[in-house]
RNA sequence: GCUCGGGUGGUGGAAUGGUAUACACGAAAGACUUAAAAUCUUUUGCCUCACGGCUUGCGGGUUCGAGUCCCGCCCCGAGCACCA
């Protein structure tokens, strides 16, 4: 038998294809092609290079997108780098060189391996976040949004990663802690861009319903925006003035303005209470320090801190409100269990009706008072009339704070005056090149390296008849100095609309051209981790509305449909990681498989949306399979002639099951109908039958999205074609030949399996019912024709006999 | 606590309400070989010598028929979580 040389076979059509540019996506639309975008989260390309889980979801879309080409669609495939970010930064610092110089290596490390695998990217279409082009654009949105009110300049307390030296956005965390380093976060006061992402929250919720994600991604983002409808209601406070408060009312949120008869106190947060401090109210040192006291607690909470066990905790203030229903007064509480950063940050408490409440009343001995209440929505609407309130919706989702104090990210484009009064920068201006710095540290005091470049950050011109900032040489009688805004961008920037740049990714005039994009748009299919549910989906999707509300792209969804990958964990089921020295190095498979097994068997090993352990068995089993397939091919790549029937069929319905289910992402059962199909067919040589050159040829088509290297082999120096089998059409399948001639019947006693029978394809109900009559079974079960009560057939399935 | 997944052989898993365990891995036996590897052949859910019986986390239900649908539990995973 002949082994192949791998190696040798790949790199061969490796160069074949990229000679020859069948992996190019052309714009042409002119005919009938129909088009299909199907895209790939891109990766950050780290120092450490991809291990055997990285490009799994890569495959499949490989997998997915030649089976489309082949069947005459325009397939846009492309790929780039999320480039920025703290790792690129963090190594740069730790080995004092640019972090460019080491995301130009990693990239070329990373497109290297892809290219191992053998994907179809087409590389002409490729980006990079990092690169001044394509950020001049991200820099470019920023400025509409400012423009458009949409992102402001706050100072409000974020929260600030103490080891990473950066403000984070609510997305950046699990709990407490930086999902980058696991450190606690505190709380800051520090000055912020902040995008509104919160005035997009309605239609982020409302506009999932129309795509086609996995239901469980779509409740994360439900779940993450956390809609809830309720009552803001005023409540006047007694001798406001007597107590120096600023406000005399007190505003709270609730959703149950129907249990509003039932308050017997209020609660405020800790934060509340500072607020009226610093406005005047003369509070005493008991409750000065039992607010010290929550603040310092939040902040010590750690990630598994579970706030429901939190035992309640509260002050009296002394302050007293009136209840507007029935006029009642009621006490303020300071309370531990409120959140300051949701509602008005201040209840209406309830304790009859609220497990909280009920357990803070119990402690404090304040009045628990049962009221009969209505718990409708017409009923909360009617309470919430008579006492002046509306009705309005909060949401959990908070403001998008988007800037970090880091090196490593898009400039903004804006600069400041004399008197720190913002301007954007005006379009000649961009991109506002990342300037080259000696030290890449952050610093402590919520300053960016960047501050640090006198040079860089003081530029001199004017504001243009626009409003806009206008550079000018120094000595011009007309300039003025103003200072560039010194913190970077987040990461989520560039990601939050890189997959439109694809689409026209050399056009200096726009981001995209609009009649390319409403071509291509919108992306048809979507892969990536699940992890990203939070956060990049959620900046992408409102990215994305933006531009569609200022008329720059045609669609208001970026992504179609979404697929997850389930992660491909070590042997011994834990993550791949190099802390537990169980990674699984491509490059070692690829050398002893071939990329084509390695392709084949990530398809294989399960379903494609389940984490599963990666097996180097199975792997060679699916590596016998192609060796087995190769050797089939060079037995009968000369026969002519006509198949035997059961070859007919097991192609004719191979083409159509593998077909289907590429189309719906199960490849673990097409590559088993692909084993099945070949099995068939060596089970058919051996009883003499024959398979033409002509059915090999559909088979090898169908395996060749998985196997790409070892079908182009086979299709061209075994079967003679002299063109890629990946420009080839897709075979088409005969309904009529996949049905067999004979069927083999279950027959069931009373409902019970008892045996089979075999009977002509499309038997009627009579003849059946005829034919059943001399089997065994019958005989042995059936004494007497009178005790059948009656027959269940179901065509081609079985036959039911009740007695 | 809430929400969303999931629970099928020794393992990964398959199954429009219609013969559960396809396909593969592993294991066992055999062929070839001086031998091993590779390859090929056969067996392989459980109980039973067998006849036969049992089996999709547990308990009910609907149905001629349930892994699949309905109700109630248990367990595992993920996400959210004092959200008023």
């Amino acid at each position: 038998m002949s082994k192949l040389n791998y190696g040798e076979v790949e790199k061969r059509w490796q160069k074949y294809w990229q000679e020859n540019n069948i992996n190019k996506t052309d714009n042409d639309f002119g005919d009938s092609k129909k088009k299909f975008y199907i895209l790939d989260m891109f990766p950050y390309p780290s120092g450490e290079g991809l291990h055997v889980g990285h490009p799994k979801g890569y495959i499949a879309t490989d997998v997915y997108s030649r089976m489309k080409k082949m069947q005459g669609y325009n397939v846009l495939h492309p790929m780039g780098w999320d480039a920025f970010g703290l790792p690129a930064e963090q190594y740069a610092i730790k080995n004092k060189i640019n972090p460019n110089i080491a995301v130009e290596k990693n990239v070329k490390r990373y497109k290297e391996q892809l290219e191992m695998f053998g994907l179809n990217y087409d590389w002409d279409r490729e980006i990079n976040t990092t690169d001044p082009k394509f950020y001049k654009w991200t820099q470019w949105m920023f400025k509409q949004m400012y423009k458009d009110g949409l992102a402001y300049e706050s100072f409000e307390p974020i929260n600030w990663c103490p080891s990473c030296k950066t403000g984070l956005a609510n997305e950046d965390l699990d709990g407490n802690v930086c999902e980058r380093c696991g450190s606690i976060v505190e709380k800051k006061p520090l000055r912020q861009w902040t995008i509104r992402i919160t005035d997009y929250a309605d239609r982020l919720l409302s506009d999932l319903d129309k795509l086609d994600w996995e239901e469980h991604i779509k409740e994360l983002q439900r779940n993450w925006i956390g809609k809830s409808v309720g009552s803001e209601i005023d409540f006047e406070i007694v001798d406001a003035s007597k107590n120096n408060l600023k406000e005399n009312k007190l505003k709270i949120f609730t959703t149950r303005a129907d249990t509003l008869f039932g308050c017997t106190f209020m609660a405020i947060s800790f934060s509340l209470a500072k607020e009226w401090i610093q406005n005047g109210w003369q509070a005493s040192s008991e409750i000065k320090n039992f607010i010290e006291k929550l603040e310092k607690e939040e902040k010590e909470r750690t990630i598994d801190f579970d706030m429901s066990k939190l035992e309640k905790e509260g002050i009296d203030t002394g302050v007293k409100a009136i209840n507007p229903a029935n006029g009642e007064e009621v006490p303020i509480y300071i309370a531990n269990y409120i959140l300051s950063d949701y509602g008005t940050g201040a209840i209406m408490a309830v304790p009859a009706h609220d497990e909280r409440d009920y357990e803070f009343a119990k402690k404090y001995n304040l009045e628990i008072r049962e009221i009969e209440v209505q718990n409708t929505d017409e009923e909360r609407k009617r309470i919430t009339d008579l006492v002046g309130g509306k009705i309005v919706s909060k949401y959990k989702l908070k403001d998008w704070v988007f800037a970090r104090q880091r090196y490593w990210g898009e400039p903004f484009p804006i600069v400041f005056d004399e008197n720190r009064k913002s301007y954007a920068v005006s379009d000649k201006e961009l991109p506002v090149i990342l300037p080259n710095v000696e030290n890449y540290e952050p610093t402590d005091n919520g300053e960016s390296p960047l501050a640090n470049i006198k040079d860089w950050v003081e530029v001199y011109g004017f504001i243009n008849g626009d409003g806009e900032f206008e550079s000018l040489p120094k000595d011009n009688p007309k300039a003025t100095k103003f200072y560039r805004e010194t913190n970077t961008m987040p990461q989520w920037a560039g990601s939050s609309w890189y997959y439109l740049r694809y689409i026209d990714p050399k056009n200096e005039n726009i981001f995209v051209d609009k009649n390319l994009e409403k071509n291509w748009n919108p992306v048809d299919f979507y892969v990536g981790g699940a992890e990203h549910a939070t956060r990049h989906l959620i900046y992408a999707r409102f990215w994305h509305k933006f531009l569609f509300d200022k008329g720059y792209v045609n669609y208001d969804e970026p992504f179609n449909k979404l697929q997850t990958v389930g992660l491909i964990m070590a042997e011994d089921g834990k993550k791949m990681s190099k802390r537990y020295g169980n990674v699984v190095n491509p490059d070692d498979v690829v050398r002893e498989y071939g990329a084509d097994a390695m392709r084949t068997y990530e398809m294989f090993m399960g379903p494609f949306e389940k984490a599963i352990s990666w097996s180097t068995n199975s792997m060679a089993g699916v590596s016998r399979f192609l060796e087995r397939v190769y050797n089939l091919a060079e037995k009968v790549s000369k026969n002519p002639g006509t198949d035997s029937r059961e070859v007919e069929r097991v192609i004719n319905e191979s083409i159509k099951k593998v077909g289907e289910d590429i189309e719906n992402f199960k490849f673990n059962t097409a590559i088993s109908q692909l084993m099945i199909c070949l099995n068939s067919f060596e089970e058919e040589i051996k009883k003499g039958n024959n398979i033409s050159k002509n059915t090999l040829e559909k088979f090898i088509q169908l395996l060749a999205p998985f196997a790409v290297h070892i079908s182009e082999e086979i299709w061209q120096n075994v079967l003679g074609n002299n063109s890629s089998i990946h420009l080839s059409s897709w075979p088409l399948f005969d309904e009529e030949k996949i049905k067999k001639e004979e069927i083999e019947m279950s027959i069931q006693i009373s409902g019970k399996f008892r045996g089979t029978f075999i009977v002509k394809n499309d038997s009627s109900d009579d003849e059946i019912k005829n034919l059943i009559k001399n089997t065994n079974i019958y005989k042995k079960y059936i004494l007497k024709e009178e005790e059948i009560k009656k027959i269940i057939i179901v065509k081609n399935k079985l036959i039911n006999i009740l007695i």
